[in-house]
DNA sequence: CGGCTTTGACCAGCGC
DNA sequence: GCGCTGGTCAAAGCCG
């Protein structure tokens, strides 16, 4: 018996089948056109690439040219010509600094220099990722027109009176300079990250018996870039450099690693700074508690508990201003480098907010493939399987670096670190995620990145894992007076030239901007660092 | 001679 | 207002 239903059921099912072709054809055209856009996205990435090139290689060309004369330029004449100078901004303010007028030998303030500025990132993701950061930023909005470099340089006094227009700014947002400290154990007077250092001041701080020396970036003259070192008062065969600001020149290969690291890790911490919430106990980088936080969270080794006591030594003095701090510690040992902590500042400062539980994140277990794990005490647990496989892939490939390289140095691991960080987004993501969970911020900003970057703004202490025991017989080490550089020279592939200019992989994007605020100096293959 | 280091002085912010 | 502290300046000296 035939239902009447069956010419129904029939015409149903061919237009079902119908549907389905149509669906088909139209997935296959989606997926044709996702990769042409793939491909027309590579392409740009391409261009952009080779244009990054060749604008070092004519910059670098006219740089030569020039000579340190750009110095004596005027600057009209950086301010019409073609730009002259990168500024690696960690998304403050792409806009150069005029400041350092003093060294910057141009007698006149230059805040003319309304004119747009370009921002590049590396890529599209870095785009996305820094315009968000960017956006996160209090200070760009507002500050923007104005200079922002201020925010991640030490102008004070100097710039105020050079530059009337930026003391606003530069008073006003004080706590929007981070500051990336690192700990690494070096014997020498100071770190070798591949830049050349004026010191330009020592001061013995409260609380450390060992002198705390003041450097300047003298690689380009008007490089805002200082940095602090002193010896940890626990432990004098640590160093602890704290670097502030952003170089606004292209970097040697040996000083990339070290640069892009630290401006991936004040990325992370800019990019919340702004909601940071100062606790009041804020601390001097180089207090007696070199790793003390401002106001932030700290990583602390999990299985160290000497260390963690280390990072959680009550601050000596409210320092005048309230720097985001982030601090890469670089002293662990390999054996216990698989976990690190977070803390969160109230966590320091008082027990009161139970919420603010440790947890831990991972850059450099076997153990754990990597993956970062994070914990919290029960109650901030980030599943694994949120965990994006890229950063996973980006960990393992540091981790390969730590196993691989007989003599790991703090430029390789800050190189892959920061690759891990700053120019993977997605493991940005991770951590803000995980940051996100252990703080609880899910309530305001349903636990995306941005809450958690909000979180991470507030200031932390990353502690990596081992493997930077700078061992002392650095094949690279001059007359013992290099701590430990140059390693990326031999890893890098396209280093055949050390004098290269390197791109930093900005966290934020580069900022080309056309004020003539900045000359570069000409890049010298050999970069000694002075100290 | 140029660049760097040293070092005392100075300044600004903060707490009392 | 005063003292403390961090940060910077700048003259003097050193070094290659």
């Amino acid at each position: 018996m035939s239902s009447p239903s069956d010419p129904e059921i029939e015409e149903k099912r061919v237009t079902k089948e119908e549907k389905v072709k149509s669906a088909k054809t139209e997935m296959g055209e989606v997926k044709e056109e996702n990769e042409r856009l793939k491909m027309m996205l590579e392409r740009v990435e391409k261009d952009y690439h080779s244009l990054q090139l060749r604008f070092f290689d004519i910059l670098h060309k006219d740089v030569s040219k020039k000579g340190d004369v750009a110095d004596s330029s005027s600057s009209h004449d950086h301010e019409t010509e073609e730009p002259e100078l990168v500024s690696l901004c960690l998304g403050r303010s792409p806009r150069e600094p005029k400041k350092e007028a003093r060294i910057g030998n141009s007698n006149k303030p230059k805040e003319k220099d309304v004119e747009p500025h370009l921002t590049l990132g590396l890529d599209s993701k870095h785009l996305l990722s820094m315009e968000v950061v960017s956006d996160l930023s209090p200070m760009n909005s507002s500050e923007e027109p104005k200079e922002v470099e201020g925010e991640g340089t030490l102008f004070t006094k100097q710039s105020a009176k050079v530059v009337n227009v930026n003391d606003d700014v530069s008073d006003q947002m004080p706590a929007k300079r981070a500051r990336v400290s690192v700990r690494a154990r070096c014997d020498t007077p100071t770190m070798n990250d591949g830049c050349q250092w004026r010191k330009y001041g020592q001061k013995i701080a409260k609380g450390n018996p060992c002198p705390r020396a003041y450097y300047r970036c003298t690689v380009a003259p008007t490089c805002p870039v200082r940095k602090q070192v002193q010896r940890c008062v626990e432990d004098l065969s640590i160093l602890i450099t704290t670097y502030e600001g952003t170089h606004n020149h292209p970097l040697p290969v040996s000083a990339t690693a070290m640069a892009s690291t630290t401006s991936a890790a004040a990325s992370m911490l800019l990019s919340g700074s702004s909601t940071s919430h100062p606790t009041g106990h804020s601390s001097a980088p180089f207090g007696n508690s070199p790793t003390t936080l401002l106001n932030g969270l700290s990583f602390s080794h999990q299985f160290d508990e000497s260390r963690t006591k280390q990072i959680f030594s009550p601050p000596n003095h409210a320092s005048p201003h309230m720097f985001p701090t982030i601090t890469l510690d670089l002293t662990s040992s390999a054996s216990s480098s698989s976990l690190t902590q977070f803390h969160h500042p109230s966590t320091m400062a008082s027990i009161s907010n139970p919420r603010f539980s440790p947890a831990s994140l991972s850059f450099c277990s076997p153990e754990n493939n990597f993956i970062p794990s994070i914990w919290g005490n029960g109650t901030t647990t980030m599943p694994i399987d949120k965990v994006p496989a890229r950063p996973v892939m980006q960990a393992n490939h540091f981790y390969q670096q730590c196993t691989t390289n007989q003599t790991p140095s703090t430029e390789a691991l800050a190189e892959t670190i920061t690759k891990a960080i700053s120019t993977d987004p997605s493991l940005r993501s991770v951590i803000a995620a995980a940051v996100s969970s252990i703080v609880g911020h899910g309530s305001s900003n349903s636990g995306n990145q941005e809450g958690a970057e909000n979180v991470l703004g507030s200031g932390l202490n990353l502690k990596l894992g081992e493997h930077l025991q700078l061992p002392s017989p650095n094949p690279l080490n001059q007359n013992g007076k290099r701590c430990s550089t140059g390693y990326l020279k031999s890893l890098s592939p396209t280093s055949s030239d050390s004098g290269n200019f390197i791109l930093l992989q900005p966290p934020l994007p580069f900022s080309f901007s056309k004020s003539g605020t900045n000359q570069i100096n000409h890049y010298v293959p050999e970069m000694n660092t002075h100290h």
